[in-house]
RNA sequence: CGCGGGGUGGAGCAGUCCGGUAGCUCGUCGGGCUCAUAACCCGAAGGCCGCAGGUUCAAAUCCUGCCCCCGCAACCA
């Protein structure tokens, strides 16, 4: 497994707006597989990016009186500081205004189109003409035009259609061979029986109606719609070309997974796969359809007035809070919801109580009873196994549950550790055992493998919660070799040279419990504010 | 009959494939402990598992019908 290559990505954000914490999302949860598998020692390439042409910016960037590229400048920007301050660990980063992917898709189209994959034709619709707006039949609102109201006039326009069609039933081939494609499954099944049992229209390619876009390169007034723009920004990342497919794409190349959001699995599981067969290379092994991330009941938008900033939660509750939250809250295949008082309630109890409180008394106690450092000499008891049989279940419960891209559950496999180690604290009773120069021994093997549970709880959590990890070795001055996954292999048994516990450092609170009222009162006076 | 998902103690979820004591987290109440961030540990209360039928010795779990909620679908990322 050590050196095999496992590339990882994210939909590309589209740069409108900035994005909310149900786009941020996609992000950190996408983050935590690239560092488990990290961890597991694969060699990851992770990428993300934004997605920055089309009809919405241009009118976004003309709105703000400003030229469309400095305004997703800004915006790619914001996308690019949010996704950095939630520690996202990505190794690229791809911005659809770059020139070598411009280029790239150029290239493509072209290529597409000699050899005759896609065609030139009539894309019939509605015109509205004071908003100069182009819409389908479907789009119209009670046969109006759905941005102002008034009336449409029919009209069609010249654009480029790609031959969808021809490659259905490969595409439907694939999906029955490969049953891990889409998933989860109810996912696959929408799919499966809403477009491909149905029959696949030709797509329209490319727009006339608007400018900001990457142009037709050999005809002027065209430019290509977002669907062979956007997709093929995971193989442009690459370094690949049509003529020249580059080191980073014939080493990462197919993906293992593309981490997307559930309403943009069509685009992903059947426009994307084709595009890559009309090209004659392969498809990415899988496609993870994540759920959203709700406000309350409702869906997060900026008119209803329930939009949360990743990076304003951060600043109220710290980055690993934020990463916490997502990565424990949201269920692997339904929608997620998030509230202040959600947010709170998770962070004191499992942050705040059963992990930070785990660490900050236990150091405090090989402080307090032995100066930092424990003696060599320690004796045993029946009990102990009971906590390194915890670890070692949590070990490889985590790495299972991830494996699956149950997050959620990995996490629980992690704090159960927290839980027991607890326990295990009052079963033990070190305050007792500290007022009896005879337990001396018994007392240090407590602590001792109470720092081997933390030290445990530290590997585990890194990829959820890498900061704090990090202050967790530190406060308890974990060398680095002692950090590892291949290190908390043999917790309890003799199967491995112990850890030589070196003298902890002085406790610290990891994470401050949360005045709930307080702050949820604080909130509410901002919002009338 | 468009497709998919959901309806389980106050809240959020697991369990449903492979029928057999209904489980977890939070909250509430009571107890214990004092190393620790009024944290930790133990215990209790609280559910006719959406509704109605059916199969079975036995159904949250299988079958049928119905009700409610959500998402997708109509090329707006």
């Amino acid at each position: 497994m050590a050196n095999e290559t496992y590339y990882i990505t994210t939909a590309i954000t589209y740069t409108s707006r900035k994005p909310h914490i149900g786009n941020s999302y996609e992000a950190v949860l996408t983050d935590v597989i690239a560092r488990t598998k990290r961890m597991e020692g694969r060699d990851v390439y992770f990428l993300t990016g934004t997605d920055e042409h089309g009809q919405k910016i241009e009118m976004e960037a003309a709105a703000a009186g400003v030229p469309p590229q400095d305004y997703v400048d800004k915006v790619a920007g914001q996308v690019r500081d949010i996704v950095d301050r939630l520690n996202v660990q990505y190794d690229g980063f791809i911005r659809t205004t770059d020139d070598y992917h411009e280029k790239a898709v150029q290239d493509i189209f072209k290529k597409l189109y000699g050899q005759g994959d896609i065609y030139k034709s009539k894309y019939e619709g509605w015109y509205c003409v004071p908003d100069e707006s182009f819409f389908t039949d479907n789009q119209l609102a009670d046969g109006k035009c759905p941005e102002c109201g008034r009336e449409v006039v029919k009209a069609s326009e010249e654009a480029y259609f790609f031959k969808m069609s021809a490659y259905q039933d490969r595409l439907m081939q694939h999906i029955e061979e490969n049953p891990g494609f889409i998933f989860p499954e109810s996912r696959k099944k929408e799919m499966v029986n809403n477009f491909l049992k149905p029959g696949l229209q030709d797509l329209c390619v490319s727009r006339s109606s608007f400018k900001w876009g990457v142009p037709v390169p050999f005809d002027e007034g065209h430019v290509i719609y977002v669907w062979i723009d956007a997709l093929s920004n995971y193989i442009t990342a690459l370094g690949y070309t049509p003529d020249n497919k580059g080191d980073l794409y014939k080493k990462y190349w197919p993906a293992d997974v593309h981490v997307i959001g559930k309403d943009i699995l069509r685009f992903h599981t059947i426009y994307w796969p084709i595009l890559l067969m009309a090209l004659g290379e392969e498809l990415p092994k899988s496609i993870f359809g994540h759920p959203w991330l709700l406000s309350g009941e409702d869906k997060m938008s900026k008119s209803r007035g329930n939009v949360i900033y990743a990076d304003e939660l951060a600043d109220l509750i710290g980055v690993d809070a934020v990463r916490y939250y997502l990565l424990a809250e949201m269920p692997y295949a339904q929608d997620g919801t998030i509230t202040y008082s959600r947010i709170f309630e998770r962070y004191n109890a499992d942050l705040a109580n059963t992990l930070g409180n785990l660490v900050n008394r236990s150091i405090a106690m090989v402080n307090k009873y032995f100066g930092g450092e424990l003696p060599a000499v320690r004796e045993a008891a029946d009990i102990d196994g009971e906590l390194a049989g915890a670890a070692a279940a949590a070990r490889a419960e985590m790495l299972a549950k991830m494996d699956e891209f149950r997050v959620a559950d990995a996490v629980d496999a992690v704090m159960a550790l927290a839980k027991r180690a607890n326990k295990y604290i009052d079963e033990t009773m070190p305050w007792a055992l500290a007022k009896d120069d005879a337990q001396k021994a018994r007392l240090a093997a407590v602590l001792y493998n109470l720092l081997e549970a933390i030290r445990v709880l530290g590997v585990l959590l890194t990829p959820f919660l890498p900061a704090t990890a990090a202050e967790i070795f530190r406060q308890m001055n974990c060398p680095e070799n002692w950090q590892t996954l291949a290190s908390i292999e043999a917790f309890g048994t003799a199967a491995q040279e112990a850890y030589p516990a070196p003298a902890v450092g002085k406790p610290e609170p990891l994470f401050a419990r949360l005045d709930t009222e307080k702050m949820e009162a604080n909130l509410l006076a901002q919002e009338e504010g």
